[in-house]
DNA sequence: CGAGGATGTTAGTCATCATTAACGTCACCG
DNA sequence: CGGTGACGTTAATGATGACTAACATCCTCG
C-alpha cells in the first residue's frame, strides 16, 4: 500500500518522527491510559503499523519516560525563565499563571498524562521526573513566600498543589468556554484563591 | 491454608464483602489505572484469589460500573439534599462545599477513579453515570446563578469545574497538610475563587 | 440428617499484547 | 555500482489476563 512515505514529507528528517509518535501517544494515553493503549493503537495513529515504532524508542515505558520527562521540563524551564525575568515578585506570580494557563489550554493531552501516568514510568526516569515537578513546584511556593511572608511553605505547597488541580481541570471541562475567555477566568479564579490562602487572616469558624 | 473463612467474620453478611471488594478495587484502580489491575490483584486485596470475584460481579467492567454509579449517586444525592435543606444560596453552596471536601478528603480513591475511569465503562452504566455527573454539576450551576445572577451559565458551569479540579487536588498532595488544615484551606480558596469567577466586574486586561 | 445456597479453589481456555526476528526498500555517499 | 543506515513490514514467541469449568466447604433451614 502507501510507499510514497518519504514524498509526502519532504525533508522530513530530524526527529520529527519521533515527536510525531510521542504526540499521538501523548493522546491516546490521555484517552485511555498507558495499559489502555497498544503499541499497535500508536503506530496505526501514526500510520505505520505496531513494531515499526521500536525504530524509534526502545519500549513502550521508554516512550511515555521521555513524554513525562520533556514535559516536566519544558514546565519547569518555562517558570524558571519567567521568574528570573520578572522584576518583582508580583510579575512573576503573573508569569508562572500564564505559563501554567498556556500550557494547559494548549496541550490538555500533556496535563493529563503527565499528572496521571507518573506510576508507570520505569525507576531511573521516574526520579528524573519527580524532581522536575518538585523544582516546579518549588519556584512556585518562592514566588508565594516572598509575596504571602508569614504564610507557613507547607500551607503555601498545599495551596499551589490546589491551584494546579483549578488549572488543570481545562481538559475535564472540555468545550465549556472558547479559549479566549477561559484563559482569564482561571487567572482570576487561581490568584483569588492563592490571596485567600496567603491571608490567613481572619479564618474564622466555619 | 486459611480455612476460618467465615470464623474470623461471623454474620459477616449481607454484601458486606461486595463493598469490602469495591473499596479494595477503588484503591488499586486509583494507584494503577483501570487495566493496570488484573482480577487477580483484586482477589489478593481481599484475600481471595482471582476468580472468587465472580461470585459477587460479573465482571471486571460491571464492578467499575458499579462503583462510578456508587460514587456520583451518593455526590449527587448527598448534593440535593444539602442544597433543598439550605435556608438561602449562601447557605447552598456552603453545604456543597462541605459535602465535596468531606468526600474528597474522606475518600481520595473514590475520587480519583471518578474522575479518571468513566471511559472504561460499558454504554449502559455510562450513560447513567454521565446524567448523575450532569445533575449534580447542575445543582452547583443553579446555586451559584441565585449567588450571582447576571454571570452566563456557562461561565458557572467552568468555574464550577475548575473547583472541582481544585477540590479534588487533594489526592496528589497527600499528606502535605493535615485533613483539619486542609478543609478550611480548601473551602476559602474555592470560596475565592468562585466569588472571583461570579463578579466579572472589572475583568480588566492582564 | 440432607438439600440448597453462598463462597472459594484450582485448572483450563482464548485473546491480547509487548517484544523480537527475519526480511525488504530506498535514499544517499563513496 | 555497492553498501550502509533509516524505516517499515509481516511472522513468531512468550506473558499476562479475563473469564469459565469442575469441584469443594460449610452454614442454614427443613
Amino acid at each position: 500500500m502507501r510507499k510514497v512515505t518519504t514524498a509526502q514529507t519532504p525533508t522530513r528528517n530530524r526527529g520529527s518522527r519521533r515527536t510525531e509518535i510521542l504526540d499521538a501517544a501523548a493522546r491516546l494515553f490521555a484517552a485511555r491510559g498507558f495499559h489502555g493503549v497498544s503499541i499497535e493503537d500508536i503506530g496505526a495513529a501514526v500510520g505505520t503499523s505496531g513494531p515499526a515504532l521500536y525504530r524509534h524508542f526502545s519500549g513502550k515505558e521508554a516512550l511515555l519516560a521521555e513524554m513525562l520527562l520533556d514535559i516536566s521540563g519544558r514546565l519547569h524551564a518555562s517558570a524558571a525563565a519567567r521568574v528570573t525575568a520578572a522584576p518583582d515578585a508580583e510579575n512573576a506570580l503573573d508569569g508562572l499563571l500564564n505559563g501554567q494557563i498556556e500550557f494547559a489550554l494548549g496541550h490538555p493531552a500533556l496535563i493529563t498524562v503527565h499528572d496521571r501516568e507518573l506510576g508507570n514510568v520505569p525507576e531511573p526516569a521516574r526520579r528524573q521526573i519527580r524532581r522536575l515537578q518538585r523544582l516546579y513546584v518549588e519556584e512556585w511556593v518562592t514566588v508565594l513566600s516572598e509575596l504571602y511572608p508569614g504564610c507557613p511553605p507547607s500551607r503555601l505547597r498545599a495551596a499551589t498543589h490546589a491551584v494546579f488541580g483549578l488549572l488543570n481541570s481545562t481538559p475535564h471541562s472540555a468545550g465549556e468556554l472558547p479559549p479566549e475567555t477561559m484563559a482569564p477566568l482561571l487567572r482570576a479564579m487561581a490568584r483569588a484563591a492563592l490571596a485567600q490562602a496567603g491571608n490567613q487572616l481572619a479564618q474564622a469558624g466555619n
